[in-house]
DNA sequence: ATACTATTTCTGTAATTACAGAAATAACCA
DNA sequence: TGGTTATTTCTGTAATTACAGAAATAGTAT
C-alpha cells in the first residue's frame, strides 16, 4: 500500500513523537499505520508502506504486542497473520498508562523505599536525602494510586472524566 | 563528594527511568544527584561524584536549566557556580508537564489538524484514516486543555487535587 | 513427505548517540 | 596587562542502537 502524503506526514510525526518518549521509532511508526488502515494489514504490506525490513516490522509487531496494543486477525482466504490496533483512543491511552505503570513507576517505587529505609539507618547519608527521598515517595504513591483509579475507568469514563476539567480543577481552585 | 550506597542505588535508578522517558542517561542522572544534595554544588563536584567528564557536566546542567529544573546559586568566596534543582516534587512535575506539552503536545496537534484538514479534501486518503485523525485531535485537546488547567495550578493545589483522587472518580464512577 | 509460503531469529553493518579530552573562550584577580 | 581559574564549545572515539539481509524455523497445502 503506498501512502498518500497525510497519511505518510502523520507517520512521520508519530514516529518522532514515540521517540521522545523512548518509543523506537519504527514501533512508533508501525502504531501509526494501524492506526489510519482501515482494515488490518499483513506484515509485508506494512513493510512495503514504511519502507523497511521485513524483520524490522516483525519485531516492532511484537513490541506492540507486548505492550497490548496490537492484536492478530486472521483473514479469509488468506495465510498471513494481519495486525490491527485498538480503534479506541481512550482505550489504547489507558493501556498505556497501565504500562508505564507498571514498567516505571512500580519499580521505582520499590527502589525509593529500599533506599529510603537503608537511607534512615545510614550514619553517613544525610537527613536532607532521606527526607528528599520520601517526598518523592509520597509523590510516586498518589501518582502510582491515580493510575489504578485511572485504569479502572472505562475509556468512556476516562473521556468523560476529561470533558469534566473544569469541575475536576474547581475542587481545589 | 563520594556517594553513599543509597545515593548511588537511588541516582542510577533515576537515570535509568530517565532514560525510558526519553532524556539522557546524565542528565538524569545529574538531576537525581542535585535532589540529594543537601547544599548547591558546584560543576567538579558534580564530574566527581558521578565519574563523567566536566563537559558532560556542562552540558547536561545547560539541558536541565533549559527544562527550567535547574538553577545557578552564587556561594561566598568562591568564583564557581553552584547549582541546585528545585525542592518541591510538585513543582517540579508541573514544570515538566508544562515543557512537554509544549515541545510534544502542541506540536502534534497542530500536525494532526494539518493532516485531518488534507484528509479531508483528499480524494485518496480514506474516510477512516479522517476520522481516525479526528479522533486523536479530540484526544490530544482534552489533554492538552488538562495540562494548561493543571499548570495553572500551585505545587500546592496540585497535590492536594491528587489527594482527592476518590472524590475526583466519584464524579463519573 | 515435500514443496512452498509465512514468520522469527540471528548476524553484521550502518547510523546515531554519548561522552571524554582538548582547545577555546570567558571571568576574575593582582 | 598577564596570569589564573572556571566554563563552554569542539572534535574524535567508544558504545549503543537501529535495522537490513541471511539463515533458520514453523506452518500449510498437496
Amino acid at each position: 500500500m503506498k501512502l498518500t502524503p497525510v497519511m505518510e506526514k502523520f507517520v512521520l510525526h508519530w514516529g518522532e513523537m514515540g521517540w521522545r518518549w523512548g518509543i523506537n521509532r519504527s514501533v512508533a511508526q508501525v502504531h501509526a499505520l494501524l492506526m489510519l488502515a482501515p482494515k488490518p494489514l499483513p506484515a509485508d504490506e506494512i513493510c512495503e508502506s514504511l519502507n523497511v525490513a521485513r524483520s524490522n516490522v516483525s519485531n516492532s509487531i511484537k513490541e506492540l504486542q507486548g505492550w497490548g496494543l496490537v492484536r492478530v486477525v486472521h483473514v479469509f482466504g488468506d495465510r498471513r497473520e494481519h495486525f490491527e490496533t485498538l480503534k479506541d483512543v481512550w482505550e489504547m491511552f489507558l493501556i498505556i498508562l497501565r504500562e508505564r505503570k507498571k514498567r516505571e513507576i512500580d519499580p521505582t517505587l520499590q527502589t525509593l523505599r529500599e533506599c529510603a529505609a537503608e537511607s534512615a539507618k545510614d550514619k553517613n547519608t544525610g537527613d536532607h536525602t532521606t527526607q528528599r527521598l520520601n517526598e518523592l515517595i509520597e509523590f510516586m504513591e498518589l501518582s502510582s494510586s491515580w493510575a489504578e483509579k485511572a485504569h479502572a475507568l472505562s475509556p468512556t469514563a476516562a473521556k468523560r472524566l476529561c470533558s469534566l476539567g473544569d469541575k475536576v480543577f474547581r475542587l481545589v481552585g
